[in-house]
RNA sequence: GUGACUAUCGUUCAACGGUUAGGACUGCGGUUUGUGGUACCGCUAAUCUGGGUUCGAUUCCCAGUAGUCACC
């Protein structure tokens, strides 16, 4: 049985069903950062109500605290948070790689694995693809990511190679592990988790190709662009991920880890990805940046926001960003978004959430994530009408 | 009232007889893209007043003013 049932919306792109053991999801959808079981500041009711419907957490941060084990006795994450909607849980390859990437004395990647210190206790692990495919197991989520070696853009071509191919034998032991832990739990009876392959390859065509190539072989339901999709400056790599969308076949789902603004996700849905996560709406909500829509009109790619340069960096095209510790917003007393139904613009004013941002008071980092959770749930909601 | 001590960005601490007097916090901006983020990066901003010594004083001296402490 297919788990994504591709449709086409009225403007002809790319939507579909996915369904998981919690639940159906509407592609394209976006997935919060719940890194540590949590989206910092706010329930899992309030999530709901601004219109999330899956989130992301993470398997690195998971095993160091509170350890999978617990995480399992307590019945599963879902069960431990109190979250009913599906989950994906993240490999934790991209976590050691920007923790060895800071430090080198941090731990190291070899063939068996990566080896690492836990920057809580000192301690170290070793995280295979085998355990990082067991404790996303114990966790219990609905989506699952393969260990992966990224490597930074700008690294050159041999070590992107010897990356891809690793990427590709770890793909495989994740791959086994995964059918024997679907076996050993039991689990072919009911709708299995979803298992996710991770394309490295850089900025190399040939890398990335070869990547897929592997991963098709070795089959997986959906496959994730791996790396970053922006450079050192912040530029959009959209021929690398237009190409890379291209070489995933069409009927499997494609996930566009780690991104990234409104605009990027506009951007990238319209090159092919389905699925997107990013700390952006709830980091930036933690440090005053909201989400203003200027128009409900998504333009449809990116020759319009390309020759922008006249505009200024916070004016996108179809919305707009504030930074609400500003001091223009001191007496403004209208809402931060007018169009907006979440409870920070239904209820409060500017003028009050700086004054909650300038006093260091909690809820204003809970109602501006909110605010912005609610501003991607809506821009899914246009993506997915098209 | 007497004595001692102190006086530097808005606040709080540095420093020095000699180029642009430094930090922290605040203030004003900016950054954030598979969350080590209550984080990070800029910018603005001060030598109490009046004399004196000196080539040169924010620094040393005197007076004033203000504050703190102690004593009466």
């Amino acid at each position: 049985m297919l788990v994504w049932q591709q449709q086409k919306n009225s403007g002809g792109r790319r939507v579909g069903m996915l369904t998981t053991k919690s639940g159906v999801l509407q592609t394209p959808f976006f997935m919060p950062d719940a890194t540590r079981a949590t989206v910092r500041g706010v329930t899992s009711d309030e999530l709901k109500m601004s219109g999330t419907m899956a989130l992301v957490v993470n398997t690195y941060h998971l095993m160091l605290q509170p350890g999978e084990s617990l995480v399992r006795r307590a019945g599963g994450v879902h069960t431990f948070m109190h979250w009913d909607r599906p989950i994906l849980s993240d490999s934790g390859g991209y976590q050691v790689y920007s923790l060895i990437h800071k430090n080198p004395q941090m731990g190291r990647i070899t063939e068996e694995g990566a080896e690492f210190r836990s920057v809580l206790d000192g301690t170290k692990h070793l995280l295979t693809p085998e355990r990082a495919i067991q404790i996303q197991f114990d966790l219990d989520v609905d989506m699952m990511v393969v260990l992966d070696d990224p490597r930074p853009n700008s690294a050159p071509e041999t070590e992107v190679r010897e990356a891809v191919k690793r990427t590709l034998r770890w793909a495989q032991r994740s791959k086994t592990e995964y059918e024997k832990q679907v076996a050993l739990r039991g689990l072919t009876g009911e709708i299995r988790p979803l298992l996710f392959g991770v394309v490295q390859g850089g900025m190399f065509r040939e890398e990335r190709k070869r990547c897929v190539e592997g991963l098709v072989e070795i089959n997986f339901d959906g496959y994730g662009f791996g790396g970053r999709h922006i450079d050192m400056e912040g530029n959009f790599l959209e021929d690398i991920l237009l190409y890379t969308a291209s070489l995933i076949p069409e009927d499997s789902l494609r996930f566009a880890l780690g991104v990234g603004t409104p605009e990027d996700i506009a951007r990238c849905h319209a090159l092919g990805w389905d699925m997107f996560d990013c700390v952006i709406p709830t980091r930036e909500g933690r440090h005053g940046r909201l989400f203003v829509w200027k128009s409900e009109v998504i333009p449809s790619v990116s020759e319009e926001s390309r020759d922008s340069s006249a505009a200024p960096q916070n004016d996108r095209n179809f919305y707009t960003t504030i930074n609400i510790s500003n001091a223009q917003y001191e007496e403004d007393f209208s809402p931060v978004d007018p169009t907006c139904d979440c409870e920070l613009c239904t209820k409060y004013t500017r003028a009050y959430l700086k004054h909650l941002f300038k006093v260091g008071e909690p809820l204003a980092a809970r109602l501006a994530s909110l605010h912005n959770l609610r501003f991607y749930a809506k821009l899914m909601d246009l993506l997915q009408k098209g």
